[in-house]
DNA sequence: ATTTGTGCAAATCGTTTGCATCTGA
DNA sequence: TCAGATGCAAACGATTTGCACAAAT
């Protein structure tokens, strides 16, 4: 009963907390505990909502308001990518590299597709000499 | 003070009727007023409200619980495109071919790519065998 | 001490639903 | 006739907001 939950974290405090500070976030318990499930896990592909319960589930005492608060300014800093896939709810994912998805239709779950894997050729420029800010391949399959 | 509303319709009363009685819907006035506002101008990118609004502009008496059904059964039966890009609203696009999307963030604006101009290559297959129902790319410009 | 973050509950907003009434075939 | 459509208003669900209180520097 030492750290700030049921589980103990995965990463250690200390680096979780100098990721916090290095891109302007104070390591608050909340944060600290929520970046512990989003980023101590392998890559993840979660909604508010989903988080929400994660934490509860561990015992991390935190608000519904405080998780999307987090997500939010998570994804501001770059520690996460927001992806609008389904009207009804956002997902937030971890991995932030240059990649694309796979999207169960049926289960609403999204797999990582490695950039390596889609090679997009023939683009065509941004219209007035806009710059893109990011591009996003979705295949979508039936299960 | 013939036709529908204060717009004369651009498509062929008879053809639009058509086109809906061919997909298995009744061609009610409010559903031709829609489909012409839909498909009689052009490609769009339209919201439901945005579609309520020009209704409404136009003279043409519809609910937005009307507007809502019809953008969903012209969806079902093939004669829309619904896009989700942003999740606080839907798209419904007037273009079923395969294609793609400049998404304008600042505006939320959508344009059109024709499919010849994006070529995918290297795609993984779909995970268990599971088949594609659809591949959508989207490049996001800061405009 | 000051600034930043948190939690609660109420508010928002796009969308959906229930149900009584109308309409097209 | 009568299945299918429409309109209204209430319900919904994810997300946001206002504001008082607590925690971090």
């Amino acid at each position: 009963m030492s750290s700030s939950g049921n589980k103990k974290p995965v990463f250690n405090e200390a680096a979780l907390a100098d990721q916090l500070r290095s891109v302007g976030l104070r390591p608050t318990q909340q944060r600290m505990a929520l970046a512990d499930l989003l980023f101590g896990r392998g890559n993840r592909h979660i909604t508010a909502e989903a988080l929400y319960s994660d934490a509860l589930a561990t015992g991390v005492n935190v608000s519904l308001a405080t998780v999307y608060n987090a997500l939010h300014t998570f994804t501001a800093k770059g520690l996460l990518r927001e992806i609008t896939i389904d009207s009804t709810r956002s997902y937030f994912d971890t991995n932030i590299d240059e990649h694309h998805h796979f999207y169960f239709e049926k289960s609403g779950r999204l797999e990582d597709i490695d950039r390596a894997h889609v090679k997009l050729t023939r683009l065509p420029e941004a219209p007035d000499g806009l710059s893109v800010s990011r591009i996003d391949v979705v295949i979508r399959v039936d299960g």
